[in-house]
DNA sequence: AATTAAAATGAATTATTATTCATTATTCTA
DNA sequence: TAGAATAATGAATAATAATTCATTTTAATT
């Protein structure tokens, strides 16, 4: 085995248990086991629990916002910038369920060490949306009179209940591209229906 | 001390407590003292830990429906039921923070006695939305390509997400009307601005 | 192949807390 | 008001699971 796998290993173990069963209830030796290696083992590569769940959030987590990063700058309209942003992170989601669950459920705890990091990182996040939000407004796109701040939290929160209701629905088969296509449909031209 | 008062007592410092540090981390002795009471008599009210968790979300979670609905059927116009919705449950967020708290982060958890639970009746939450969707969806009112389910959760979401960037923000003065305001704003007429 | 160094093991330890229950206080009843 | 019944207490118990570390295994070096 390479070195570095283990390490991976424990923390994909651990991504997949703490998703299932939440952090707490998450046993050392229950990931030890998923990992394949003996429980002291996993303190040889981490300090401590919260240690594996920190590492998780800032390693996965700053994937996924470079990833996003990285494709928005390929576009200049705020429309399309928006369009891509909920494509990539709903997409993101659905291909990352564990991390996804993770993400939902520990990120929100108040405990102190999660809490500094949640306002530090999380913040990227919406700044992200911000951002591009901002950009429309002041190319007169987008309406000027709804704060951006809102908006972002607005929108991520929107798609992070929809792809909890696909995850908390395995019996229907959801088409995401139509999902992806609606969430942006009701951002950008709301519910009323036009008069035309 | 009436009959009553007691349990209620708990229930309350459990709320607190519970939305301090999280469940897990939330000690019986520290809700025995905010309550006032002894770490056994909490075992007098309740079967266990857990008990007090469901019976939380069981009874506070009843009274918000209940009132919500009351509420919405005053109202026959589903935009004016949109509008009564997003205002009563975002100001019923800012009035029971730490209630707000408690079931943003517990009611997420994958735990079995909760997964039962939030199945059952979150979902009545949803309902309420979905129901003036559709209605405002065959009355010509609401854009008939958008799916309910998704909509409703959307909607769900961005007031939950919206309502905690308030409270992590507590340096900020916030004008909850207008933070309703321009929900609804969002989803009724979209970010795109009108050619007029 | 022998020696040293590094990595891994997992049983034992330790720390933490939910829960119990023998005892005490309070309330009710006749 | 005495005696029974009910409610409350909180120190002791029990269960759980994170963490440690003496020992063993594997890998690297000469």
């Amino acid at each position: 085995m390479k070195i570095g796998d283990k390490r991976e290993k424990i923390i994909h173990s651990a991504i997949y248990i703490f998703a299932e069963k939440g952090f707490h209830e998450a046993k050392i030796s229950e990931i030890a086991e998923n990992a394949g290696v003996a429980d002291g083992t996993i303190y040889l590569y981490f300090k401590n629990k919260t240690d594996i769940l920190l590492a998780i959030f800032e390693e996965e987590v700053a994937k996924i916002i470079t990833k996003i990063n990285q494709r928005l700058i390929t576009a200049d309209d705020p429309l399309e910038k928006l369009r891509i942003f909920v494509k990539l992170y709903f997409n993101m989601l659905m291909n990352n369920k564990d991390l996804a669950l993770l993400l939902q459920t520990e990120l929100r705890r108040g405990n102190e060490y999660i809490k500094e990091y949640y306002e530090h990182k999380f913040s990227e996040y919406l700044k992200i949306i911000f951002d591009f939000i901002t950009e429309g407004q002041n190319k007169k796109i987008f309406r000027e009179d709804l704060n951006p701040d809102f908006v972002a939290s607005a929108i991520y929160g929107a798609i992070d209940e929809v792809s909890r209701l696909v995850f908390f629905s395995p019996d229907k088969k959801y088409n995401f591209n139509l999902i992806i296509d609606q969430l942006n449909d009701l951002f950008i031209k709301g519910l009323v229906k036009k008069s035309d």
